[in-house]
DNA sequence: ATGGTTGCCAAGCAA
């Protein structure tokens, strides 16, 4: 069976809803991870992904954060929780077709010199060492988000103007690729070798200037890997009336049975 | 790019 899964930082669900739905209309994902929900539990809009035959989870706060994980199939909510994000809402552990999807927000950090750029570090760290506590890499393990750090030179529109920036700092980057080694793919990276960009800021037309960073991302473990047959990103909902500042990632698989 | 925009929620913070 084909199993497509996107992820998307909206930049709240509620600003974002009829984008959201017309994303699932269109496209048709078995799987969309959401990040930046914006939006406290009782307040979540989900009988309308309901009524399009999605299941929903959650989990949210006021104003920030907020990740959500919306499925064809029926979702499980792990018990097992990630403890590094402290008690801010930005980890949603679920399995769906026997798949582990952790879908993540990291933190954004704001500027290298802050309070917010350690938690963020931090928070890289841990979840690396959540993770091999917990999983191996030879099970079939998505993690998926917007981790806010380009892993790569070509994951920025201009490495030298960019270079100790927030998003391509060397630490985050080397935090980021330590993480990268527990052994994922970057399923985008399987398939292209090409600049491309998944969130370009809402200032001074970035989008339209193609001023962007790669930081949004979709990685397997490697079995699951080889069953990707696909893996883009879709930049045409970042061109839309009202868009969030960054485009879902989507990735397709053949899988047995 | 030493500016600029968006969202939440009604000022200032986070991104």
């Amino acid at each position: 069976m084909e199993f497509k899964i996107a992820s998307w930082n909206v930049n709240s669900i509620r600003a974002r809803l009829s984008l959201v739905l017309e994303f699932l209309k269109e496209r048709n994902p078995d799987v969309l991870c959401i990040q930046e929900t914006k939006v406290e539990d009782k307040l979540f809009p989900k009988e309308e992904f309901e009524e399009l035959g999605y299941k929903v989870a959650f989990k949210g706060e006021k104003r920030f954060n907020g990740i959500a994980t919306i499925s064809k199939h029926p979702i499980t909510i792990e018990p097992l929780e990630f403890e590094g994000e402290k008690n801010q809402k930005r980890t949603l552990i679920t399995k769906i077709n026997g798949i582990t999807i952790i879908n993540l927000y990291f933190p954004n950090g704001q500027t290298p010199e802050s309070e917010h750029f350690k938690y963020k570090i931090e928070f890289i760290y841990k979840l690396k060492d959540f993770l091999l506590k917990h999983y191996t890499n030879e099970k079939n393990l998505i993690i998926l988000g917007d981790f806010n750090v380009a892993k790569e030179e070509i994951d920025v529109y201009d490495k030298d103007a960019m270079e100790g920036k927030i998003g391509f700092h060397p630490k985050e980057r080397e935090a980021l690729n330590e993480l990268y080694e527990f052994g994922f793919v970057d399923l985008f990276r399987k398939f292209s070798k090409e600049k491309a960009f998944s969130w370009w800021d809402y200032r001074a037309g970035n989008f339209w200037k193609n001023i962007g960073l790669r930081i949004d991302y979709i990685w397997s473990t490697p079995e699951l890997a080889q069953k990707c047959k696909e893996c883009f990103i879709d930049r045409t909902y970042r061109k839309k009336k009202k868009p969030s500042d960054h485009a879902p990632v989507v990735a397709v698989f053949e899988l047995e049975g």
